[in-house]
DNA sequence: TTTTTATGCATTAGAAAATTATGTATATAT
DNA sequence: ATATATACATAATTTTCTAATGCATAAAAA
């Protein structure tokens, strides 16, 4: 498993991603899909999950559907529409930031 | 601009790629290299950079050299034999780091 | 059958790494 | 004269995480 340190600040724009892509999921779901995605290589913590979930829900990106399975609870979430809008903002800079990132760590680079 | 927010984690790893490549610099310098480097996108504040040098130093990846430039002091970094290594060690937890990242983001997945 | 593992939510204490603000000082350009 | 650039540095605060803990149900293993 490699540098958790370097995937600081990008748990949100994960999250979203992963609501734009599959509608609703709830929290434990989300560790297991990006543990499965990531084939071990990023672990998402409940202490780091949960408050991320509902500061997103408190900002209105997204919004909750509480469900009973069984006897257990799960709190489903999915995009609002200003969520699917800022997702796509994420993206964007994520992307940016992916290939500023790629360009300053090329072997190539550093020298011009 | 960006979000500065998503480089959280990665300025050692910058760093420590500068001076791979440049055999000596000083803080100063770093800081305009990487302005330069990514276009204005990333700007590295003086309140990171300097603790960032100095626990560089302090762990023994980086070595000083205090030179007077006219009347005025700069202090020269460049890596250690261990410095070197460590430099390694990072670049490929980067490139494992984008490659995941992009994988995440990637608009096909998230569903399989 | 008891105990561990998995599922599912959540919070708290503490650490790490940054931002913002401030401080000191010299050099250059307006 | 004054603002901007160069060059170092630290302190207070904020953000974001990890590690630990807590509660509760369900399933699997010992």
């Amino acid at each position: 498993m490699g540098n958790q340190k370097l995937y600081k600040g990008s748990l949100q724009t994960i999250i979203l991603k992963l609501l734009a892509s599959n509608t609703k999921m709830y929290g434990y779901e989300i560790t297991q899909k990006v543990k499965e995605l990531t084939k071990g290589e990023l672990k998402i913590t409940e202490g780091a999950l949960y408050p991320a979930l509902h500061k997103l829900e408190a900002d209105g990106l997204l919004e909750v559907e509480v469900a009973k399975v069984g006897n257990r609870l799960r709190k489903y979430y999915k995009l609002t529409e200003n969520g699917t809008r800022e997702t796509a903002n994420k993206l964007e800079e994520m992307q940016e930031f992916l290939k500023t990132m790629q360009h300053l760590v090329n072997p190539k680079f550093g020298l011009e």
